[in-house]
DNA sequence: ACTTGCATGTAACTTGTTACATGATTTA
DNA sequence: TAAATCATGTAACAAGTTACATGCAAGT
């Protein structure tokens, strides 16, 4: 059992979900492809952690609904309880950073501009899930209350993003806008 | 190729170095394994993008240092203009997030303490390198700059995570701190 | 005596991505 | 008429982790 797995028993556990439903509710936290997610799911169904029922649709495709069954309830519970692991990151811009003296003011700021959209992009997805949920902020116990740090964590990481690459963006200069003596010394 | 060997391609670009320093100096934007590295260099080597020599030394073993062909940062050059990927993060605590009404508040504080700690930990390595360089900000166009905004981005980031955990700590009740009127709600 | 750091590598395995495969309905 | 959404799955491949393997020097 990976950690993907643990999470999406723990998605189930909440609501009876489809890997259709899970692929796109676990996107935004966790990037897996449903050729990832549908083999996990039968697998946990093999292990008696899943249990699933096959629900007719006239206007879409039919589909399979997984439930939790008790056993996988205590799994997730001991999950719960065992040690939480680091975050791990890849960003392809901080590898790039380290060689950014190979590139020209423009380069640079069209990569941080890029980087910049996607966050803005998310900042929205995320204020929006805010805005689709009761106004009052939820208390510890109620399942609400998990989702809504959720997606605070992911504003909050997002929000620094932004602000980091706007300092960036103040700090590469414009091309064209530098001054007679700079131009002086760098033609030394 | 793939992203982490252009990552170290640019490391050596920057300055000559031993598979063991780049598995070192890498290790805090993205998490790869000495053996995932070796392999990449040979590989590179192979393509003609790394050349390499060894470095005897008395009191430790001997290391194989690797510098940059012409070709090689040609390939950089390249890389550091094409398209920009989005950043993949995968963090257990935003799955456990989903099914956090599954614990108890001792379990909950627990988790968020222990990123709490983790977070710090961020804080200060990233800290500590700044302090171990010169004062004054670098300018674009310098190595340093890159690898200044680099370490800022580790920073804010780090900061960000910080007060996300603070301020859910502020939001899980300490176990003790129930009020009567609660208990008798929850007892019912 | 034991562990940590330095230093390199390979083998077996797990995890994740891309491509293949199907097919109806809705929207542009 | 082309693309996107819904819906499930498999096969081949790439990327990343864990374990195996060696060995010396310095510190605890």
């Amino acid at each position: 059992m990976n950690l993907l797995s643990y999470g999406l028993l723990g998605m189930v556990a909440r609501e009876e979900s489809s890997g259709y439903d899970l692929m796109l509710k676990i996107q935004p936290y966790w990037q897996a492809k449903h050729s990832q997610i549908y083999p996990l799911l039968s697998r946990m169904e093999e292990k008696n952690l899943l249990s699933s029922r096959w629900i007719q649709q006239s206007d879409k495709p039919d589909k399979k609904m997984y439930g939790i069954t008790e056993h996988g309830r205590e799994i997730l519970q001991e999950w719960m309880l065992s040690h939480l692991s680091a975050p791990v990151t890849r960003d392809e811009l901080s590898l790039r950073l380290f060689c950014l003296w190979l590139t020209e003011e423009e380069g640079a700021r069209r990569m941080v501009a890029e980087r910049k959209r996607h966050f803005l992009e998310r900042i929205d997805y995320f204020e929006s899930l805010l805005a689709s949920r009761p106004q009052h902020t939820p208390t510890f116990g109620s399942p609400e209350f998990g989702e809504f740090i959720l997606i605070q964590k992911g504003l909050m990481n997002a929000r620094a993003g932004l602000e980091w690459c706007q300092m960036v963006l103040g700090m590469i200069p414009r091309e064209g806008t530098t001054s007679l003596q700079e131009k002086l010394v760098s033609s030394i």
